[in-house]
This record gives structure tokens, C-alpha cells and sequence, in this order.
DNA sequence: TTGAATTGTGCACACGTTTGCACAATTTGG
DNA sequence: CCAAATTGTGCAAACGTGTGCACAATTCAA
């Protein structure tokens, strides 16, 4: 009935103090076999457990074998097989990130800002790169495969179909500045709403009566938010006729839109004064077309305020007015968001507030309209 | 002498056709468990080996059963475990990326391409800051943990302490524009000689005499080799005294360098009219610097050229004469070689071409020394 | 009709770790 | 001096997958 040799193996009377630790064979192999806790246990003279328990804090290791183990396995260059720890305690230090590649400065930084937190706590982040919708569900199937702890979106949201087959089940997923149409993810949000609702302010202080918002038409949630955000706000007084706001969409992203976006409004013999642009990216492409290409003067002839408050913004080149939210803020909402996951079941929604950056974009509009130059002044 | 019942059942008679596929337990427990081949495998009627080969191309199955394995997978949202795969094939997916954070331009395009490209060869990114010199030591360790397949580094230099434990037996190193103490290390930058030749000829062919390179002090392998190979370059001139050369460097990094550059040189009477920056970024910082706080026109007053060619470069604010490095060009580098990694034992040494980008911040130097104003002209 | 070649599938073990349980050795309390 | 408590360590199983080997079933050749 026994057949195979290693029956008889297991079957054997166990020998006196040591385990089986199969010699790892020093072959002529190029790449030399890896180190394992094995290999720092025969060196020890004490078994896997016991060197696999030097590595954990509370465990009941006399102070001496400890200290021995751990001499050892420094010197011989052992390090933990995190795959095989996480195949044995089902965690995982793992965290997918994904993003639509780092093309948008404000994605950049937000990134930036997660890694080095999530390197604080210990975890380390699969980055992916989810460019369209399907893109993104191929993506959050990969990372399921790497047992992630959990997987921050940055970008795009993934489909309900992917959602209720792996997120349902045991990934907890983290919606960055994103549409949940997913009620089974985490959210955290900026304060678009406030921030629509400053900017709106700022350029009627400023005495603006002809608005416009500006927009890539690829724009995903946060765009569309902050225009239906600005449109609610600007609502009592567009209906009196007080004050007209154009939407404006443009098939190009980021700088490149706002570009495109001031080639095609300020042309307009009676163009807006007042623009408020969904990234501070937009702003920059328009204050570049509006200065170089359409001989404007900013703020004298055109006000502008962006959102982000990007590094850029602070220079003497751009100095745009604009409504910060705080990278750092949201990734430590992502910690604590991740921090909690395995205690609570319940969601995390939260909002992140914004805030105000006055600088040199927004002034009063000029007396008379553009191309008649004003008399008096 | 048989005492646990484990051996029992491993020497008890083999059942008909169901290997041993213990029920997940569906218990009240909020984390369901993870689907795994056994799943898949009691629901097709089959074993896990079969399942296991049914994800496999050359695998001698039945397209009858692969088929309605498949689709019971797919039904039940099985994914394989990639934790458990690599343990067995002693292979990964996973590439190590440590790059000192994303506040560096030209950093960020990089990893972004970086990025895509490994994403196309089915690998994935596990990116790591690593800031300063122990931490990118701590990080390649903790990089070995996860058996990761190779290590892209594109900051920094490991020690060779470090190198030798690691680097030495199995995980492969690839170095990207860093400097190479370690010989291990494969190798691949971009070619800084060249750069720095086609900057001090384009400098000196508008006829300037008084050249600076501009560094921040805190910059690694590629400022260091452009400054050399510029000052080599210009070696017969500058011993003629014909031409003058002036290193400076600023402990502060990317823009701000640039900017306290400009602050510092330009308030000398007789400062250089040409300067190579040794980043499109320290350039861009020059630039601002020089006109917003300096007075200066460029190129009418000091002539500029950087390094990398940014997006930003291109724009109408600075239209930026560079040297361009194209970092999609690197990447398939690292591409090329990580796929080769496997088969050859040699190391990668590759240079890849740069080349002059003219805008329109280069033109002859002020006839005069700046501060008194030209009379003719 | 029989023996050989081919095809499809299962079994058992391996990968490197963690951990409940058992147990020997030591210390403690009475 | 003995029982009980404590301490330190080893054993074996588990995590989920891949794969060499064995073997049954089928096809093919003679």
C-alpha cells in the first residue's frame, strides 16, 4: 500500500533535535539558492519555528537562542519570504494603487503623497495604470491576485460587474476624489462643493457679472462637480439675468483644454471676464493662450481662478488665485481609512475641506467691454 | 509509533475520484473566504491540478473540460493566487521601483514610462521612495521579501554593503541614470557627454564667453557628469582664457536651485551671459528668478539652455533651448533588459542619444557689459 | 485481437512561513 | 520533596499553487 519513499520518510522515528531541513543544494546553478529560515535554523542548531518566532515581538524566546538566531540570519543575509508569511497568516502588506499614469500634476503629487504614507505604515503599493474603464477592471483583478490589503483608486471607477464580484467579497476599495456609484467603497472626497462656492464668491466680490467655467470634456468626477457646485451657486443670480455663466467643454486634458479653451472663447467680441477653471492644469494652458496668443492681460483684462493650488501656481509666472485642497490631508484619510478596515465593517465617507488662496488672477472686470478701450481712467 | 491522526489518514486508502478539498467553511464570519482552485475544482468534477493546468497554454487538457473549467472560474470570480504560484514556480511578476519620491519633473515622466512599460510585459511595480542613502538600503531589503523579479533604480546608489548581500546573489539590479560603483549593476543612462558637448557649442557659437553651469548641490550622478563633461569640453578654451567658466552650486534643489542661482549671479557686474543648467527644472527657476526679480530679459540679456526637455520646456512662458533625453527611450531600455535578464549572465551597459532642442532662450550676448546701457543699437 | 503509442487526469510533494499543541526543563509554592 | 505553574522549543499541519510521475482510457498500428 506504501509506495513512495517519502511515507517511509514521514512514518520514521523522529531523530533527536532536528527537523527536516533539507540541505539546499549548493549545484552549479548560476543563481544560487535563496536563503531560508531553514538554512539560519540548521546554522543555529534550533528548528524553523524557533527562528521564525525570533522575528515576532511577544513570542516566548529565551533572550540567548534570540539573540543567536538573529546574529545569524544577519550574517547570512536571511530575509522573510513575505509571499510565503502572507500565504500563512492571510495578511498582507500589500496595497494596489492605481492612477490614470501621472500625467495630471495634481494626481502626481496626490501619488507621491500616498507612497511615502503608506511607507510610514509599513505597506507598499502595487502601482497600476488604469487609462480607460476596462483598463481599470483588468487592473483591480491583478491586484486581487496579489492578496492586496486594499486598493486605492485615484482615477476612474471601476464597474459595478468587477465591483460585486471582488470588492463585494474581501478588498476593500478607497475612492480618491472619485463618483461612487460603488455604495460598498470608501469615499473621500475634497470639499468641491465649498470650493465651487469660494470661487463663485471671489469673482462676484470682484464685481464679475459674465462667468464661465472651464472644463476638459474628458473631465471625470471632480470636474463635473465643481461646475454643477458653481452652477448651483451662481442659481439665484443667473435666473434674475444679473449674471450669465458659460460652460465650457473641450475635447483636449489639462493644459492643452484650457489652452484650446481660451483660442475659442476669447475671440468673442463679448466674452466672459470671470473664469474659473476646474484644475489649475486648465488655468495654466489659459493663461498662456489668453497672454501669448490672444494678447490679453491678466487680471486687467480677464480674471482667473483655478483649483488644485499646484507648486506652479505659486510662481511668478502664473501666481493664480485658486482653491487649495490638501494632498496630504487625503492621504492620511486613506490611512485612516485603511487603518480601520479590518476592525470595522462600516464606510468610510469623508470630505476634506479647501480653502482660498488669494493671489494676482482675479481684479475687477474692465469698465468697458473688450475691443472698445475705455475713455475715462 | 503512528500517533497523530494525520498519519492515519495520509496512509489510508486513496478515495475514487475526489482528492482531499476540505469545504471552505461558509461560517458567520464578516471576511468570506477567498475562492481558491479547490472551489473551482469540487464544482467542475475535477482536481485542482486540473484546474491548475487549465490556466496554463501547453497543458494537455481536454478542451471539454478547460472550457467548463474556465467558465466556472469565471463564474465563482476565481483568480489565481499569485502569492501561492510564485512560491511554487519560484517566480515574479513583481519588479521593484525606488525612485527618492516624485517632486523631480523629469523623475515623474520617467516612472510613469517606467510604469507602462513594465505594466505591457505583464510585470508589476512595487514603487518605493527612498530619499536618502539608508533608506533606499532599507528598501531594496525590503524588496527581497517579496522576490521581487529585478530592481529599477532611479535614485541614489545602494551601498556596497548592501549590494553585496542582495545584489550579489540573486536579485538582479538595473541602475538608471545613477552612477555605478557597483559593477554588478546593470547600467543604463543617457548620454550626459553628449548632452554637455551640444550645450557649451550651442553657448559658444552665439558668441558668449562668459559660460556658468548651474547645479544644485545636493545633485547626484547626472548633475556631477554634466558639469564635468561640460567643463572637458570646454577645456581648450577656458586655458586659452578665452572663455570663462563658473561652477556654481546652491543647497537647495530643482527650481528653488535655480531660482537663489539667479539671485546670487546676476547681482554681480560682471556676471556670465550664458548659462547651462543642469535641469530643465533649476532652468526654469533661473529664468523666473531673472526676470521677476533680476530685470532681465532673456535671451536678450543672459542666454539659458537646460537639460531633460520637460512639456513645461516647450510652453510659451519659458520656451526653453534643452537638451532632450527622452525617457520612453529608457524605459524600453529597462525593458530590454530586464527580459534578457533571465537568459544571460552579462551586464547591461547602455548609453542612450540626446540631443539639442533650440527654442528661443539662446541668442548672441549684450554687446555691452550689463549695467551700462548700450548707446549704438 | 493484442501491444504500443497517445491523451487526459489524479496523487503527492514542494515552495517557505506561521502557529496550535505537546512536552521537556526549569522554577515556584506549600 | 512533590505538585503546579512557567518557560522554551519542536512537531506537524496549513496556506494555495505547480508539476513529475503514475496510471486509466482511448486511439492506432499490425
Amino acid at each position: 500500500m506504501i509506495t513512495t519513499q517519502a511515507y517511509a520518510h514521514v512514518c520514521a522515528k523522529p531523530k533527536k533535535h532536528v527537523d527536516k531541513t533539507p540541505m539546499t543544494k549548493s549545484g552549479p546553478g548560476i543563481k544560487t539558492q535563496n536563503i531560508t529560515s531553514a538554512d539560519v535554523a540548521r546554522l543555529a542548531g534550533v528548528s524553523r519555528s524557533t527562528v521564525s518566532r525570533c522575528f515576532k515581538k511577544d513570542s516566548r524566546i529565551s533572550d540567548n537562542t534570540r539573540k543567536r538566531v538573529l546574529e545569524i540570519s544577519d550574517q547570512l543575509g536571511y530575509q522573510v519570504n513575505k509571499l510565503a508569511r502572507s500565504m500563512s497568516t492571510k495578511e498582507s502588506d500589500l496595497v494596489g494603487l492605481v492612477s490614470s499614469g501621472l500625467h495630471d500634476p495634481f494626481a502626481v503629487i496626490l501619488v507621491d503623497q500616498l507612497i511615502s504614507t503608506l511607507q510610514k505604515m509599513g505597506l507598499h503599493p502595487i502601482l497600476l495604470d488604469a487609462s480607460n474603464e476596462t483598463q481599470l477592471d483588468i487592473s483591480i483583478k491583478k491586484l486581487a491576485q496579489y492578496q492586496v490589503k486594499s486598493i486605492v483608486i485615484t482615477s476612474g471607477s471601476p464597474s459595478s460587474s468587477i465591483g460585486a464580484k471582488f470588492i463585494n467579497r474581501d478588498i476593500p476599495v478607497i475612492l480618491l476624489n472619485r463618483a461612487g456609484q460603488l455604495d460598498q467603497a470608501n469615499l473621500i472626497n475634497c470639499d468641491n462643493q465649498k470650493g465651487a462656492m469660494l470661487a463663485a464668491q471671489a469673482l462676484i466680490d470682484a464685481g464679475h457679472k459674465k462667468l464661465a467655467f472651464i472644463n476638459s470634456s474628458f473631465s471625470t468626477f471632480s470636474g463635473v462637480s465643481r461646475r454643477d457646485f458653481f452652477e448651483q451657486t451662481l442659481a439665484l443670480k443667473t435666473s434674475t439675468g444679473d449674471v450669465t455663466l458659460e460652460k465650457i467643454n473641450v475635447d483636449e486634458t489639462g493644459y492643452e483644454a484650457g489652452f484650446k479653451a481660451a483660442l475659442k472663447t476669447l475671440s468673442q467680441p463679448d466674452h466672459p471676464t470671470g473664469f474659473f477653471c476646474a484644475t489649475d492644469n486648465i488655468a495654466f494652458g489659459f493663461m498662456d493662450a489668453a497672454r501669448y496668443e490672444m494678447g490679453k492681460k491678466i487680471p486687467d483684462d480677464v480674471s482667473v481662478i483655478g483649483f488644485d493650488d499646484l507648486p506652479l501656481s505659486a510662481r511668478p509666472t502664473y501666481d493664480l488665485t485658486t482653491i487649495k485642497q490638501c494632498p496630504n490631508d487625503l492621504a492620511k484619510a486613506v490611512a485612516e481609512c485603511i487603518d480601520k478596515i479590518d476592525s470595522t465593517s462600516e464606510r468610510t465617507r469623508k470630505i476634506i475641506p479647501v480653502s482660498l488662496i488669494k493671489r494676482k488672477t482675479i481684479t475687477a472686470p474692465p469698465q468697458e467691454p473688450s475691443g472698445k478701450p475705455s475713455l475715462k481712467d
